[in-house]
DNA sequence: ATTGACCTTCCAGTTACTGGAAGCACCATA
DNA sequence: TATGGTGCTTCCAGTAACTGGAAGGTCAAT
């Protein structure tokens, strides 16, 4: 196996390794420090989700930091289900400093429901498995029941004994 | 609004309204209670991540109350960020009749540490949602500060205070 | 000056649906 | 029995969110 974790990037001008000051990474630094792969930056960039950075004389994309956080919250909530359009105004949240605050503050407390719900759902297929992991005591042959009327957990809320 | 709740079915020849003992609910039913478009269905069914039902006389798609578990099951594990391809490892650990149960046991209890992983994602979140609101103390013209330094979370373990 | 790892744009392909047309099936009412 | 209406069928086209690959420019090092 090559070893090819932290990126052997010679952009030092602007940029310095130490761990602060960050001032002008390129797009393959910022794709491995947020998770995002620099394709799908570009293609975030093109629908309008996360600004369009500065470039460099050469044409080069340059980001700092906090393009970093960014695009590691927009990972996290992409693969946690939110649309692009949930991300989006998920952004636009953190970014609206024309919105009265009182209005953010409800926007954001409606989320973290939506996101409650989601923990909730999780919390459903976590039980599920773990009673199927139950079923099947470790020896062979099993007997694992199939779903057998698990995985409800209720969309409009029953309660799941 | 007109009231379009509880299906105007009139397939009651093998079905019985009451709440058990279904047998042959067609596609828009089962699409009703389990909440996946009769169009989805159809098309999990022809790429193979569900069985192809019954048919009737006429050609019709017949299923029952297990269909509609799974279908859940799968439904919700979709909107989790669960892609096709879990979803079918998933699904197949619950059907998979020949695989030792040790087996079993182990994988289901993969995805229990996988969907905690997500569970924490998602609470970290909440918390970066929570953070915001509660900058956004009631009163007009926010000084919400953006993302700085949140959303962090950690993809490889960094503790956040 | 050339190499190699990086970057650029553009265009094509994939995954997971989603919408619409054309037509058959079923039950109700005229 | 004919007429409607709603639901079902297949098929084909379109969308959303990437993802891969070609063709070529940039930059630090050899």
């Amino acid at each position: 196996m090559a070893m090819r974790s932290s990126y052997l990037g010679r952009s030092v001008l602007y940029y310095d390794e130490s761990g602060f000051g960050k001032r002008a990474m390129q797009i393959g630094l910022v794709a491995e420090r947020s998770g995002v792969p620099a394709k799908t930056i570009r293609y975030y960039e093109e629908i309008g989700l996360v600004a369009k950075p500065e470039r460099s004389a050469s044409g080069y994309r340059t980001y700092d930091n906090q393009d970093v956080d960014i695009l590691r919250f927009v990972s996290r909530a992409r693969s946690l289900g939110f649309s692009i359009s949930d991300v989006r105004n998920l952004l636009a949240l953190f970014e609206d400093r024309e919105r009265a605050s009182a209005d953010v503050k409800n926007i954001a407390l409606e989320h973290v429901s939506e996101i409650e719900r989601k923990m909730a759902e999780l919390d459903s297929m976590r039980l599920t498995l773990l009673h199927l992991a139950d079923k099947c005591h470790g020896d062979e042959r099993p007997e694992c029941p199939i779903l057998d009327g698990l995985a409800q957990g209720a969309p409009d809320g029953a309660s799941v004994e």
